[in-house]
DNA sequence: TATAAATTCGTGTACGTGCACGATGCAATT
DNA sequence: AATTGCATCGTGCACGTACACGAATTTATA
């Protein structure tokens, strides 16, 4: 159409230059015109092009079995888009241990992927990240937790502060005026995670912000994950005056709580917690634990990459925070949830 | 490595014969063996074959916007699979017109599509469509309600026994020993939804598993879905003695008896329905409607199309019965299901 | 034995794009 | 006038597969 051959046309899509403004003109003209969009399987099968995906993950510990899941979501998108070139390349580090954290950012910047997929746990190293990212123009994403940074190409995970809201909604439903509640946080190291945080004010301002409750609400921190801690730190608790109605745990440590409710024989409280492992699955079963909330960690996982994939292949605007739905797991739907 | 030709492998993999006998076993053999997979990118380039997949929906109507959702999903997954040659080709039908739903599939029918997603309304009719598809191998999927037949290539939709389930679970937080329940089922037609009724059963059979719930259960049936028939009907049920303090209502008409509780002033009950139409979310942000099960129905639109992508173009072999979450939704978490 | 028919196979072209290489034309330099 | 340099553009091959066509070989027929 405008006279020229293909090669020129392929230089003024892909903006090579050697090309004079007046034939550059003519052609993107004709494109606009004729809605012209290149065959991506063409053009996959052409390319010769290969995007390398960093992904920095947890590694998954005996203490928690989360992180597989968004590994699994990874994987699948990996498998889907193969064909396109994308490779994933995975980092991954020991939660608990900051220097791991360290070790594989320092690994992904020396070998220089086209894209960083990022699970934030430790803040400094994390902005040490991010700034290298920016510099050498390499973009990221950040997945399950959110970082406050607006150079990043997308955010995938939940809205945490309205999970700990929903929570507080169902808990509201079982517990009658008056009751007292508590919110157990619990874990080893606690500096890292802003939006377990946000859960717990989630929970909270339900309640303020509903005053048709008067509730009475506890918290209570576990540092030590142990047995034993966890069984004299609740004591204490539940001893002193058996008045709880409802346990809000703040993360998918939830069956720890559930044990100890099952091997004391307390009286039934409405018990909610976070995600749907196979330690926390068991008690749901057995109506010890009522809900459980889900983040979706497979379609983080896949969502992650899939953003990517779009930004890179499809060369489409993504968004910048893609907040997955707040599911609500109970005995009677959680098998559909599973699988994968 | 076989010693023969691309046209001779070629003729191999697609078993279009004129190949002998030992260079076929020697082809399949190291096929094997080396793990061979065709490069379904160079393979989507070099064919020109189209695949044409009949797509039999109810149409959008004043009454009910639900079917615009699995539409939307539809059109989603085509865009996708667009480039592999995938078109879908839509016929929809009046819901409430038995006459459109057989003209749609004698369309169907005359144009002879390579696939077909049903939505199946009307017993009979549908019966026919699928056995004259069986006769002519070609593959339909059901969708949204399911269907006893063995030889479908999938079902794509929710266990709606299981969905009633768990709606009475969640009843069951908010109503004590002794409350009285009421289910509404309201609709036009009765005939051609099995999965209504299941949903229904599902509900009782809850309270009739878990004896602990004492609870007595009310089932009413309104057939004419104008306001006045629905305010007169329900007038007679409420008024008798308002001891009502829960209703499940079986489809995504649960805005109308919402509607009739907030102009009628009456106490608050628990008010559990189906599907996330812009008429009960409305309610929802009232609090006048509890919870929402949700179909996941862009979902299952989505999948339907896949389902047979997958079939066709990956030759993935496709799971019979592929059943949707089941999300429940509330005032908190709607907004994270809606948008696509 | 010669010829026809059937069977089995190889070759060439196409799909739409990426990219290396070389060709062309014109202006600047020697 | 001859040469060089630069900007601009066209050509050809490659990617891995599908498929039409015809060639080669074997088997059947007269």
């Amino acid at each position: 159409m405008a006279g020229v051959s293909v090669g020129t046309v392929d230089r003024v899509i892909h903006n090579r230059g050697e090309v004079s403004d007046i034939t550059r003109n003519k052609v993107i003209r004709i494109i606009k015109d004729s809605h012209y969009v290149p065959d991506i399987v063409a053009r996959t099968l052409a390319s010769k092009k290969i995007y390398r995906f960093a992904v920095l993950f947890p590694r998954e510990n005996p203490d928690s079995t989360f992180w597989s899941k968004p590994l699994a979501g990874v994987n699948k998108a990996l498998k889907e888009t193969g064909h396109y070139g994308i490779v994933g390349e995975k980092y991954l580090f020991d939660q608990f241990n900051r220097t791991s954290f360290k070790k594989q950012i320092d690994r992904i910047i020396h070998n220089e992927p086209d894209a960083v997929l990022i699970a934030p746990f430790y803040y400094e190293e994390t902005v040490r990240l991010i700034e290298n990212c920016s510099q050498r123009k390499i973009p990221y994403v950040f997945i399950n937790s959110n970082f406050q940074d607006s150079s990043k190409l997308s955010f995938v995970g939940q809205d945490s502060k309205q999970s700990g809201y929903l929570a507080a909604r169902l808990m509201s439903y079982s517990v009658e005026q008056g009751s007292r509640l508590l919110i157990i946080n619990i874990s080893k190291v606690l500096d890292n995670h802003k939006h377990i945080l946000n859960r717990q004010t989630g929970f909270e301002s339900f309640f303020r912000e509903n005053t048709n409750h008067k509730i009475d609400i506890l918290n209570h921190y576990i540092k030590d994950t142990d047995k034993n801690s966890i069984s004299n730190s609740l004591n204490e608790i539940f001893s002193k005056k058996n008045e709880i109605k409802g346990v809000f745990v703040t993360n998918s440590k939830v069956y720890k709580i559930a044990r100890f409710i099952e091997e004391n024989r307390l009286k039934p409280v409405t018990l909610i917690g976070y995600d749907l492992t196979e330690e926390n699955l068991q008690y749901v079963e057995k109506n010890i634990i009522d809900f459980l909330i889900s983040q979706r960690p497979v379609e983080q996982g896949y969502g992650g990459i899939m953003t990517l994939f779009n930004h890179f292949v499809l060369n489409k605007r993504v968004k910048k925070e893609q907040h997955l739905p707040i599911d609500i797991i109970t005995k009677e739907n959680y098998k559909f949830y599973i699988k994968h």
